[in-house]
DNA sequence: CGAGACATTGAATTGCCTCAAGATTAGTGG
DNA sequence: CCACTAATCTTGAGGCAATTCAATGTCTCG
């Protein structure tokens, strides 16, 4: 087993998911990789079914192959928030917690490839890159959450749906943060799930569309395609 | 140098800092917090004074040993929201990280026991025990954040100002979770302070307070000092 | 083509904010 | 020790933004 020259950067080839990413699995070499892939398991979920509750066991860890997740919380008056979201490449699990927190939701239809909670604890143990990779994914998130802590408490409800375009047309284009350029992509989110994610509601959500439709910063067409003719005003607009 | 018997749950003596605490130390035997010793230092920084900006480089890292931190971020414009509280015992910092993307103040009178940057990550580097404990900080960090983004974006003025003297009450009598008791505490924040953590007006706030006074749900002297007769009915009342 | 889910729009209401005025507290110097 | 000041907090009145309730419109899939 002849291991191959590894940057971080380099998007390599996950041999069980047989898709290239840059996600925990990029701090493996190919050995380890060739050993990971004998325990892990691609699995599919669609649009709207729950893969883990509240409260519930962890059994197992993932990496999102393609979708979007939603990570909510939900209090005993059935009012939810989304306190996150995954996209492809993303890690889903909590390192040595026994129980989860909060519960997830396949926002669309979701591919994962799923790894059995001991054997990734085990890959931990001698895996110092790992680890230190996991707890960079961690500090990521953190980061993430507080941002979007200052968008709910301190933005307008205008301001809440250009970050949340915003933050899609990121991940869309990651070097969109550096250069302005136009952008287009179909919204992994329904208005109901936009709504949670920005605690507000969907009429609000929606009238909110329209307006930044008005101001031509977005053009929506079928209600899902979204394109950005302009990011820079988009961010302005984000406040 | 002989190592003493170590429970992670026993709360040890920090030399340099002369406090007992369970935080960051509580992983390290007595060699080894005599060799971190050598290099802490104290600091005591009054109320309201600025402990590293947003986008600053990290020198060291600190623990918390006495008063209450208040971590913020702020928009161009000036609206601000504290994204998170340090209180004693809690570990301050980024590791591996270059510069911080928030800002720090000190809430109240606060001391602190700083630790320079390249110690610790010295330390780190042959100390497993110590990056599984930082890991499980950030994850109990991640928690709270997502727990608060609950609070921002789906609770009403007045479920926020009890949810905040409920998380206050929790940190004063950790045990409060299991069993509904008396408590009383001196509100580390300003009005001010509690509005920018709440995403309120300093009004509201006040407004709310005086609601729950009203319900004698608690009973406030002197603008600080509060006694909460049955934290049960201020759970409730935090949604 | 029709049914059901999802989305938009309008009208009325409510909750929080803003602006403005007092009240309380803490700190200072006579 | 007491008056005086500055800072912090409380309270009120009015306005506005977001919600709620209700109806209509649009897309998707059998």
């Amino acid at each position: 087993m002849s291991s191959v020259p590894l940057t971080a950067q380099e998007p390599r080839a996950c041999r069980s998911c047989n898709v290239r990413y840059s996600g925990i699995c990029s701090v493996l070499d190919a050995a380890q990789l060739h050993d990971l892939a004998r325990h892990t398991r691609a699995s599919r979920h669609q649009a709207g079914s729950e893969l883990f509750g509240e409260e519930t066991s962890i059994t197992s860890y993932a990496n999102v192959v393609s979708g979007v997740i939603k990570l909510m919380k939900v209090l005993e008056d059935g009012r939810q928030q989304v306190v996150g979201l995954k996209f492809a490449n993303d890690f889903i699990g909590r390192v040595h917690a026994t129980s989860n927190t909060l519960s997830a939701e396949a926002a669309s239809d979701v591919e994962l490839c799923q790894v059995p909670r001991a054997i990734l604890e085990a890959m931990l143990e001698d895996n110092r890159p790992l680890e230190q990779k996991l707890m960079q994914e961690t500090l990521r998130e953190l980061d993430e959450a507080r941002e979007w802590m200052v968008t709910l408490g301190r933005k307008s409800a205008g301001e809440r749906v250009a970050s949340f375009l915003y933050l899609i047309a990121l991940h869309v284009r990651p070097e969109l943060a550096l250069v302005a350029t136009e952008v287009e992509y179909d919204l992994p989110l329904t208005r109901g799930d936009m709504a949670d994610f920005l605690g507000l509601s969907i009429e609000t959500v929606s009238r909110q569309l329209t307006q930044l439709r008005r101001l031509e910063i977005v053009v929506i067409r079928n209600k899902r395609h979204v394109t950005i003719p302009d990011t820079e005003r988009l961010r302005l607009r984000a406040g």
